[in-house]
DNA sequence: CTAATATATGAATATATAATCATATATGGA
DNA sequence: TCCATATATGATTATATATTCATATATTAG
């Protein structure tokens, strides 16, 4: 990772100067990566897809995904470390349903990405 | 991937069902997923935020990025196969830059987010 | 043509991670 | 209390992938 050893010469002097002084500072862009890492899973884009409809509970997730339900509530934990999904306890039934305004906006960004 | 074994008892079958109604078909939703695995990299992601200020060739990446030209080039294509950015090439030097318009807006809330 | 430069790419490797299995925790009912 | 149900989680494994190294390709100059 540390290795770096340019012999290239460096072509665009001022430009790259320029993005250098431009660039977020390394934990936001790492964070930023992280947030597109989460949804950069078909599993995890079914879950958010479905609680972008209503809420559910894990159940309910198993049955729709057709996944058993421990690989479906590790998701659910990336999820809510991501701070995508939130939840809440209803005596032995956990509700997900989705965390976050900007994802609805994120997410027809990307088809309209994909669908070009 | 295959073993689907669901015993839990589906508690709100009609949610369950609205929702497989309405879930985009699987190629879709894999394409997506794609999408977001591509953002997914900090390398990846401060490469698109290199060329979000300028066009910059493959040499200057790897002084902004402090990479060698090689782990550069494997990330461009990438980057090039999910048509984030374009190229062209000008004598020995090829050229990167943003080739979609919605990357800036999906950056933008994807930094929204982060930052709440 | 040959040499030098800029970029691309195949192979190998080390690391990350999604799914599975087994088990733990939590809640409600008898 | 004991049992059943709903969900969570640690460990394992198989697969994916980011980086490195070596080398190939492409272009220009001489």
């Amino acid at each position: 990772m540390d290795s770096y050893e340019c012999e290239v010469r460096n072509i665009h002097e001022d430009m790259v100067q320029k993005v250098q002084e431009s660039m977020p500072d390394g934990q936001q862009l790492n964070d930023l990566a992280e947030f597109f890492r989460v949804l950069g899973d078909p599993t995890r884009i079914r879950i958010l897809n479905a609680l972008s409809v209503t809420e559910l509970c894990v159940c309910d997730l198993t049955a729709i995904l057709e996944m058993n339900q421990s690989a479906v509530s590790h998701q659910l934990r990336i999820l809510r470390n991501a701070r995508l999904v939130r939840y809440r306890r209803d005596g032995r039934t956990v509700y997900y349903s989705l965390d976050d305004d900007h994802i609805a906006g994120i997410y027809a960004q990307g088809l309209a990405h994909i669908q070009e």
